[in-house]
DNA sequence: CGAGTTCTTGACCTATGGGTCCAGAAAGGT
DNA sequence: ACCTTTCTGGACCCATAGGTCAAGAACTCG
């Protein structure tokens, strides 16, 4: 997941993965069968162990905005400690195989929908908790934040500072 | 362009872009040098052609929420409509090649950065027109414009339908 | 403990990636 | 018309991608 995650699926080789694992090539494709198959396994792990990560957060207590300023100032901070630059393993997935791999678009696709929903209900409660006015369409704004999350954890990939993201993130906080 | 738009810088070989050009191996490397050099030749053409077009459709005349609606809405339809899927090309090289490429990471910044501009301006416009609040920060509102094209370009590949893009655009221009 | 099963490994294989080179075709100068 | 220069295409090159395999190591289990 790590390699797959730092270069990418076409840029990464077998050996690349061979020196990650410490084990022989053999071993390799013995337990997973081929690059494809294990690319799969790894986005898997990365869905059940990143990408609920986030909408963990977003089911803790307290104010409603204060929870999502939290979660995408958390997502733009780590994006950006990490030395690799990575962004998310998702979003990379989508704009490299989204037009040859429906498989690999199908689980990303899945990850959204799930992020989204989680999203959406975080804007019901913020709505009936008064933060938000309740004249919004909460699953548009589900939507929106969503993909301001895709935006953001695109940006951070190319970001030279934490400017951009910072005034992204404020702004879209603000304008709910 | 073309080939590297529709299959990434890592995905397309030597072989891709003889067949697409329709000349020999050698012109090919004798014209640009590497795949390398004629994949950021293409980048630029894309910059120059692609980019520069969203820009000026914010340029027209009308109210500013009305030309900025229009814009996404050109960008979700065009990308839906594209049988290749392609997004944006800037969009995903980011996403590929941000951790090893410095060069065309830059390019797809500057590309942001104009882009992050010409929506600035044209929220500037929008509050002196008092169609935006003027309270709102247009250097903010501006990298959040930037940020929802470029979510909106990079679901575009995975989206099914143009619902969620729709909500999207939608929830982004009413928020505002 | 010993036989059978599973794992592991690195040598090996083929096709292709990315690129060079040269012989000849076109183009250009005079 | 001739020579020079540039352009072109494709044969050729080496390294690597992606994967297979056989032989031995390690683990099971009675």
């Amino acid at each position: 997941m790590e390699v797959f995650w730092r270069k990418g699926y076409a840029a990464t080789t077998p050996q690349d993965l061979v020196d990650a694992l410490g084990i022989g090539k053999g071993s390799l494709y013995n337990a997973f069968g081929s690059k494809r198959a294990l690319f799969e396994k790894a986005l898997c792990r990365y869905r059940d162990s990143q990408a609920l990560a986030l909408i963990e957060m977003l089911e803790e207590k307290g104010p409603v905005k204060d929870r999502l300023r939290k979660a995408l100032r958390f997502l733009a901070e780590t994006d950006l400690a990490d030395p690799d630059r990575r962004g998310c393993m998702a979003v990379n997935t989508a704009a490299e195989l989204a037009g040859t791999d429906e498989a690999a678009a199908d689980l990303v696709r899945r990850m959204f929908d799930r992020t989204e929903g989680a999203f959406r209900v975080l804007v019901e409660e913020g709505q009936r908790a008064g933060e938000i006015a309740p004249g919004r369409d909460a699953h548009a704004i589900g939507s929106l934040l969503l993909n301001a999350v895709v935006g953001l954890r695109l940006m951070a990939r190319i970001a030279e500072g934490p400017d951009r993201l910072s005034r992204v993130i404020d702004a879209t906080v603000d304008v709910l």
